[in-house]
DNA sequence: AATGAATGAGGCTTCATTCAT
DNA sequence: AATGAATGAAGCCTCATTCAT
């Protein structure tokens, strides 16, 4: 009855939808991208699953892209799946590291730690917003042997972010009746970043990463 | 007959991939469920598209989980896009209505306006989660003519949080460089709670959603 | 080096390679043909199946005899391996039915229950010769899931032939020193008529199997 | 590199359907095996070919086994089809020669000619098993071209048996009302060993043949 | 002699949808 | 309102083979 009004269509494969992110960066983070066709089908399928999503992008349509026929994805990459799993987890790998890089580098105090985390946070979701949003969107899309170290990563870095939390507040720093909420909230204020992010928006990832580590330490009950 | 014995030789889809959300529950809001199968095909519908994502879903699995065989399907929706668009909707309506509640409710103060705005948003992503994450994450999956008037209501929602920041901006109550960036974080922060939202993890959505209020009303620079 | 004067070929689905089978007869046992299309396309998968082998036998070509489309199939089977299962299970069930009526008809001495059994096993080998003929050269091409039901069948056949044997060497009618291989070499010389046997051929299968009892008997050392 | 961890994930072709032979050994006659890679692919494409059947058995196992590359196979073969044919052409001829060896060696009354091609077709069939089965299994896989000249040499084979039989009974010393019904049984019984023997089974080849001989003298009607 | 990459053909199967009943 | 049968399109993937290196 609602959608009554509305006549079936077939969409067609050139009419946009409504875009999951805004960018159309489809970089890689430095050193991880091999050589030759390989590259290029990462790159190319990474532009299609996030725009259209694991599921509706096809071999061919990325064979296409690439500049090669559907069986020769064969010659590269075991399985679509593996294709999906290679960058899910460059990306998983890649946040993490910056994670870390930036909990070394920072201050060892939880004020420091939180603004450098949040900060590296922030500017991975914007840096590789397309790899991000993939990461997020298609891991339902994995079967277990895939997901499972892919979500081991992911753990860590959540810890990382929880650890800080929790030890600015035993030290009495923050102030937050529930840490692991706070660090839910300030996770996912990054995560959509990655959706809205694009670099003629207005901002830079840099300014972007400042105010969102601003908005992190007041959250947490530190006065800025 | 003669083959019944070979009924069990096809392995169905067990393999429990990473959930993209926790909660189980596929209510829908009161007085929206249409009688009947429409109804029942709605909630199987919502359930899978969120546990597979649309395109991985199909009528033939909808139509199995209603207890009726996939051209009968046809009798109730013209097609499966109608079905997604109608949940999508639902999900936008009621999400829209309760923000407008909210406002109505509320002080007229930016303050008291952005706690219950950000409460009334945290609420319908933890009560709708599946409905939430549905609406986010498959709007891609929507042709254009069906997105339209869905993001039409998306887009009024984030203008009833951007002008009650924007509000509490120019009478000096608020203390952010950039407000639009204030409102991206709150919206985020709320969004994710669908994801990992469910009633048995320990708190209740109006913990949650009192917890996020008063992260907001921080993160806007208002001390509490 | 041996084969160096041979040309590479691609043979193309005309010509006629050897055919495993002379008749062309397709015809299955009263009363297990489902009605409708199923039944046709046991009919002309058994025909396929037989002259190229389950595994050069597309889903297609069956389709195109049946006069369907290949994706049409699947209303009717929910694979190609269904198919052929039914096939061979048909196949095995009509022969054991043979000759356990074989046996319940003859009287209860094992020279006349020698000679019925092995005209039935001739009879059924020229009768059904193509379904025979498929039965045993693609049993191995069924998952163990499918072969498991096939394969208990055949074993009671085969062990009806193996006790009536054995019965006559304990009762001293039968003279042989090894009676599981007298069991293997009557089971063997009826199998392989389903190969050569033809309407044409100028024997009925009545004097075949007149001809392979008398055989069988001389075999286990009974003069005749 | 980075997806080392997922090698595992494909499922290896490990079922194991009902074979169709039950010995292991993929020996070929002396002095046939090609030196060196060609030597090695005949065996395990024999091997291949006789668990799986031609089909279904592709150039890529057949390479992978040898510890070659798939595109490597054409140094050696021309086409899948010319590695069958060798094989084929190979069991048939080792057949013939051992029947005329046989029949050389044999004195020259056709029971002692009766008992030592038999006996020589039985041997053949049960050490060269895994080729015996592949010839026969097989043949109708080879294009018209390939396939002549081993049924010339099959021919070859039956007439060998096929004359004896009749000069048994010229000679009235056989007792067959149908010549060629006899040469088929007794051709049969020996086919059939090569499915079902096995260095493990508790005869010798020897003892088969002896029995196997003492079977195609009783069946031609001379008392033994 | 070997190989990585590529490819046209084709494999089985699923899908959303239609239509007569 | 429901369904069995059918279908065009498309899905992922495998195959035998070729060719430049």
């Amino acid at each position: 009855m609602a959608m009554s009004h509305l006549t079936a269509v077939r969409m067609p494969k050139t009419q946009t939808s409504p875009r999951r992110l805004v960018t159309e960066a489809t970089m890689l983070p430095p050193g991880v991208t091999p050589a030759g066709s390989r590259g290029v089908i990462l790159n190319e399928a990474l532009r299609l699953f996030a725009e259209r999503g694991y599921g509706s992008a096809s071999i061919r349509d990325i064979a296409e892209r690439v500049g090669i026929k559907a069986a020769s994805m064969y010659s590269h990459y075991p399985s679509k799946a593996h294709v999906l799993a290679e960058l899910i987890k460059i990306g998983h790998d890649e946040h993490l590291r910056r994670m870390r890089e930036a909990v070394r580098s920072a201050k060892n105090d939880p004020v420091s730690q939180l603004v450098a985390v949040v900060r590296a946070h922030t500017l991975a979701h914007a840096e590789y917003a397309m790899l991000a949003v993939v990461s997020h969107a298609e891991l339902h899309s994995l079967a277990p042997e895939f997901a499972a170290p892919i979500l081991a990563v992911r753990r860590q870095s959540e810890m990382l972010l929880a650890d800080i939390i929790q030890r600015g507040v035993n030290l009495g720093l923050f102030d937050v009746p529930d840490a692991q909420l706070a660090m839910l909230a300030i996770g996912a204020m990054g995560l959509r970043v990655a959706h809205w992010f694009s670099p003629d928006q207005g901002r830079t990832a840099e300014q972007i990463a400042d105010n969102y580590a601003q908005f992190a330490t007041r959250l947490v009950g530190v006065a800025s």
